[in-house]
DNA sequence: AATGAATGAGGGTTCATTCAT
DNA sequence: CATGAATGAACCCTCATTCAT
C-alpha cells in the first residue's frame, strides 16, 4: 500500500507539466539571463497557458529558486569530502574524480552554468541567496580540506581562507573560459592541469624566481 | 571625414553633466546595485531633469556601459606587462605590483565591482560584450606571460590557455569573497599569498603526494 | 408546457450538494465579505470539485443571487401586513411583532445583512436588481398601510410616497449602525423605540417648535 | 513673486489633468460602482495614457479615496450646527436650511450619492473607512443636537443614539429613492415633509392607536 | 455525477523613452 | 540646452470558467 502522501508539496503539484516549466526556465535563463526571463518567456516555452504556470509555482522567484536549489543538489552530489584513511584512494584520486564529476556536469548542461556562474543572481537583497550561501560552503570544505593537509604535513602553511577561495575561484575561471568555446576539451587532461596548478602553481622549480 | 573634433560620441555631447551622470550612476549602482537602478534614481540623484539625461546618454543601458568601459580602462591602467629585462625589477616584484594595484582599485569602489563581477550585465546577444572581452584580453596578457616564463625556463610547461584562465579565476575568487565581508584585510599580505599560490601551489614539499 | 416536474431551476437541478453550496458560500460571505468571496473559498468550504460547482450554479453571481432571493423569502415572511379587523390585534401590536422577527432575523445573521445591506450587489445594469426590487416592495407596503391608516385617520395626510421610504430607511438605519457595534440591545426596547419614532417623532409636545 | 510651492503635494501633481481622473472617476463609480470600475474604465474615460494616471495617483483606492473626502468635505460644509441662541433663527428654519443643502447637493449630483449610498464601499478591512466615519460623526451630531432638545424640553426623552440612526436613515432612504426616479420633486416640501416626519411622526393624535 | 488541470482575459502597476514647450 | 508631463508596452499575478476524463 503505497501512502499517497509520500512527498507532499505545497499548494503547487508535482508532475510533468512541473518538470516542463523548470526545463523551459532553465533555457531561458540560459538565454536571456535571470533578470531578463519574463512569465511571457517562459510560458510561451513550456507551451502552456499563463494561469497554468501559476498552478505549479507560486511566482517568479519559486521557479528559479527551484532550478537553483536542483542544480545545487546535484552538484553538491557530485563533490564527496576527501578521505585520509590507510584504504582511501591517493588524495589526488578523490580530488581529480571529484574534479572530473563537477565539470562533466557543469559542462553537460550549459544553462545551468549560467545560472552558476551568474554573480548577479540573487534576485533581491532582502530574499537569502541560495547560490552565495552554496558557494560560501564549497569555500569551507576546501577550506577544511587544506587544514588537514597542513595539519598532516601534506600542504604547506598558507592563509586557507584565501586559499580556498583562490582554488574555488580558479575552477569557475576554467569553466567559465570552456563555455565560451563550441567544443570541449578530454577532460581527463583538464582536471589534471587544473589540479597541477592548484598543487605545484606555475613554478618550474622551486628555487626559481 | 565629416567632423575635425576628437572624438565622436553618443548623439549627445559631453559636458560637466555628462560627468555628473555618469557619476550620480555610479553611486546609484553601488546603493541599489546594477538591475534596481533606475532613470528616476540617477536623475534624482543628479539633479537633473528626465529629459536631460537623454541629451547625454541615448539610453539607459549606455551609462552602464560607459561606467563599465571607464572602469574597464582605470583596470587596464593597473596591469603592467611583466617585463624580463636585465634592468627590470624581479618578475614577482612586478607581479606584486599589479595586484596590489588591481584589488586596491576593486576594492576601493565596491560599486565598480558589482558591475565587474556581473556577468549578465550585457545580456543582449546581440551586443558585444565589453566586460567578456575585456577579461578575455586580461587572460591573453597572463597566458602569453606564461608563455615567455615557460620559454625562459622559469615555469614549469603546461597548457596555458587553461593555466591562465585559472589564474584569472583564482584573483576574482579572492575579491568575491573579499566583497562578502567588511573589513579589508592588509593588501601586502594578501597579495603574496595569492602570488604563492599561483607559483607555487599549496604542496609542501614537490615530492609530496 | 414540457417538464411536468415542479420547478425548472438553473440548467443544473438541485440536492444536497446544491444546499451545502449555498451554505459554504454564506458562511464564506460572513467571514470575508462579499466582494472578497471566491470560487475557490466556497468549493474548499463546501468539499466539493471545481467542477461540480458549476453543476449545481451556472455562474458565480447566480449563487449569490440566490442567497439574496433566499434571504428577501425569509424577510419576506416575516413582515406580515398590518390588519385591521375589530377582532385584530392592536396595529401597534401588530407593527411591534413585524419589526421585532425582522430584527431579529437581521441580527442573527449578519450575512445576511451584508448581502441586503450592500447596494452593489448586483452591479450589472443589464440585470434586474432583486434586492432593489424588494425594497421598493416593501416600501409600498409601507406606503399602503399608512394610506390606510390615514384614510381610517388613525394617521395624519402626509405625503407617504416619501414618508414610507423614509420609515424603512430608519429602520435600515438603526441595522447598519446595531451592526457596527458587537453586543446586541435588548430586542423590544429597540423596537418600540423605532415605532415611538415613527409614530410620534422626537417632538416633545405637539406645540413645541 | 508667488512661492512655487504654495501647494506642495505629494508625489502625485494637481493640474487640470487630475480633476480629470476625478471626474472619470467619479462617473466610472456612479455607472459601474466601485468595485467593477477598473483603471483602464477609467483611464479610457479621461482619455489619458496608463502611466499618466499613476502620475496623479500613487494607485487605484487614492482615486476613491480622494473622492470621498471631497463628497464627504462638501457634504460637511452643508451641515452646520443648529444653534439655539435667543438670536438665532428657530431650529425647524435650521434644520430645513441644513437638509436643502445636502439635499440639493446629493441630487444635483447622483455619482456622488451613489458613492455615499453604497455601504460596500470599505475598498478592504485593512483600510478604515472613511465613509463610515464620516456617517458616524453625523450620527453623532445629530444625537447631540437631540441630546441637547431633549434637556431644554423640545424633545421628548428617548434613547437618542437609536434615534440618531433612525433619523439619518430616514433620509438616507428618501434620497435613495429619489435616486430611482428621472424627476426630481421641489424640494421645499421634500424637506417639510421629511421634518414633519422626524417631529411629530405620522400619528394624527397624540392618543391615536 | 463528479473531477480538477488547464485556460486566458483581465487586474493593477512600473518605467524607459519621447516631445512639445 | 533643458524640461517634465505624457506615453504605452511590458511586467507579475488572479480567478471565474471550461472540458476531457
Amino acid at each position: 500500500m503505497e501512502s499517497p502522501s509520500v512527498e507532499a508539496t505545497d499548494p503547487p503539484a508535482r508532475g510533468p507539466r512541473h518538470a516542463s516549466i523548470l526545463l523551459a526556465a532553465t533555457a531561458i535563463i540560459a538565454e536571456r539571463g535571470y533578470h531578463k526571463a519574463s512569465i511571457s518567456d517562459i510560458i510561451a516555452r513550456a507551451g502552456i497557458a499563463r494561469g497554468t504556470f501559476y498552478l505549479y509555482f507560486s511566482n517568479k522567484r519559486s521557479v528559479f529558486e527551484e532550478i537553483l536549489e536542483q542544480a545545487i543538489e546535484r552538484l553538491a552530489e557530485a563533490i564527496r569530502p576527501i578521505e585520509l584513511g590507510p584504504d582511501s584512494l591517493p588524495p589526488r584520486t578523490q580530488l581529480h574524480a571529484n574534479l572530473t564529476r563537477v565539470l562533466s556536469l557543469l559542462l553537460s548542461e550549459r544553462a545551468l552554468c549560467s545560472l552558476l556562474l551568474d554573480n548577479s543572481l540573487s534576485p533581491d537583497p532582502e530574499g537569502q541567496q541560495p547560490l552565495a550561501s552554496f558557494f560560501t560552503r564549497v569555500r569551507a570544505m576546501i577550506r577544511s580540506s587544506l587544514d588537514t593537509g597542513i595539519e598532516m604535513g601534506l600542504l604547506r602553511p598558507c592563509r586557507t581562507e584565501w586559499v580556498a577561495a583562490a582554488c574555488l575561484g580558479a575552477v569557475r575561471g576554467v569553466v567559465g573560459q570552456l563555455l565560451e568555446t563550441p567544443d570541449l576539451p578530454e577532460l581527463g587532461q583538464l582536471v589534471d592541469e587544473i589540479i597541477d596548478f592548484a598543487l605545484h602553481g606555475v613554478i618550474a622549480r622551486p628555487d626559481a624566481f
